[in-house]
DNA sequence: TAACGATTTTGACTTTTGTCAAAAGATCAT
DNA sequence: ATGATCTTTTGACAAAAGTCAAAATCGTTA
């Protein structure tokens, strides 16, 4: 989840407030090629990412990796799934780059909620543009070819195309490897 | 988003908290072909399906419609992007055949926040739900064909596959018309 | 019921995308 | 530097999906 745009000044805690919430996230190094989280495992922390670079993805039943989000600078890194409904999670989240985080535990996110309102707000919020984020996805799906679907992932996630596999984004826009070389020959 | 599963039961209301909520919601008539909101309208209502079926949609830059989702009974309707954040739809939202709602304003719905500290909860798990179900939808784009998607829609949703158009499923699934008809025949 | 409009199917064809395997290019640890 | 390994490209081919137009079906209504 894109946080560029977002701020939590906007919020308006309190300095006591802002001094509980910053107290409760933790920095959190990863070395590339690590976990933040294993399929399997609940998803007990949320990170916010400041430096480096994440992807979470899982493997279909042909055992083939399948990308599901890349997490850069200025994202938020957390198993919806598993985070929410507190099951095992499906998706390993890896670190592609050396990474730095802050980290927030399940328990004390929750007591965030109750400790400061601002919270719930703040919560809603993410959630919006999450969900924003995935039906604009969605709609890619639905109605561009796999050529405009690279073209739009090049448009929305520059910075992405110099630091990922090919592969990885590949299998993020539902394409074959081999196709996605085709489609970088053409144009 | 569909509820079947789904109650505010669990979330012990007191009697109060629960007859403000019902009290919120007001029965709607819509009948079929007339809509719950037009493109360009603002989302100002929630709606819960007693009776009936809707469908959103959307034109794509060739003017086809892009149906993205369907409400048949006991689904919450709601445009979103657009209700939450107070800007004009990019969808429609058309009864497929005549039905009975209970819709609530946003300004209602937002006293409601307010009012009954649960509700809090209820939208943080409505919306759980949601990604949920948009988190499978997108798994489906990035790993099957488009005859399995079609496969998996008529095992999530058979009843839907008698009361729909075949049109309307296609562009939901992100195939064509002709080939839809085709994968159909095939099997 | 006849007739109109909308929906679905079908045919003939093209384009897109996938598959498999091999070659070419990068990258990394030693 | 140099294998070893991983990633990307390429070739030859097959399968999947789209396009366009016409026919067949279905539903609705006059």
């Amino acid at each position: 989840m894109n946080l560029t745009k977002w701020s939590i000044d906007k919020y308006n805690l309190t300095e006591e407030e802002m001094k509980l919430t910053l107290g409760s996230y933790v920095p959190k190094t990863i070395k590339a090629n690590d976990f933040f989280l294993k399929e399997g495992e609940i998803c007990n922390y949320i990170g916010y990412v400041t430096k480096g670079l994440l992807r979470s993805y899982f493997y279909d039943d042909q055992a083939n990796e399948i990308t599901t989000s890349f997490f850069p600078e200025s994202t938020l890194i957390i198993a919806l799934d598993s985070f929410n409904n507190r099951a095992p999670s499906k998706e390993f989240i890896k670190a592609i780059e050396d990474s730095e985080l802050s980290v927030v535990s399940y328990l004390r996110q929750m007591e965030l909620y109750q400790l400061i309102p601002a919270w719930n707000q703040i919560c809603k919020d993410l959630g919006d543009i999450k969900i924003g984020e995935m039906l604009n996805r969605t709609e890619n799906f639905q109605t561009l070819t796999a050529a405009e679907r690279y073209q739009r992932f090049c448009k929305e996630y520059p910075q992405l195309l110099q630091r990922v596999n090919l592969g990885y984004i590949a299998s993020y826009i539902g394409v074959d490897n081999a196709t996605l070389s085709r489609i970088r020959k053409k144009k």
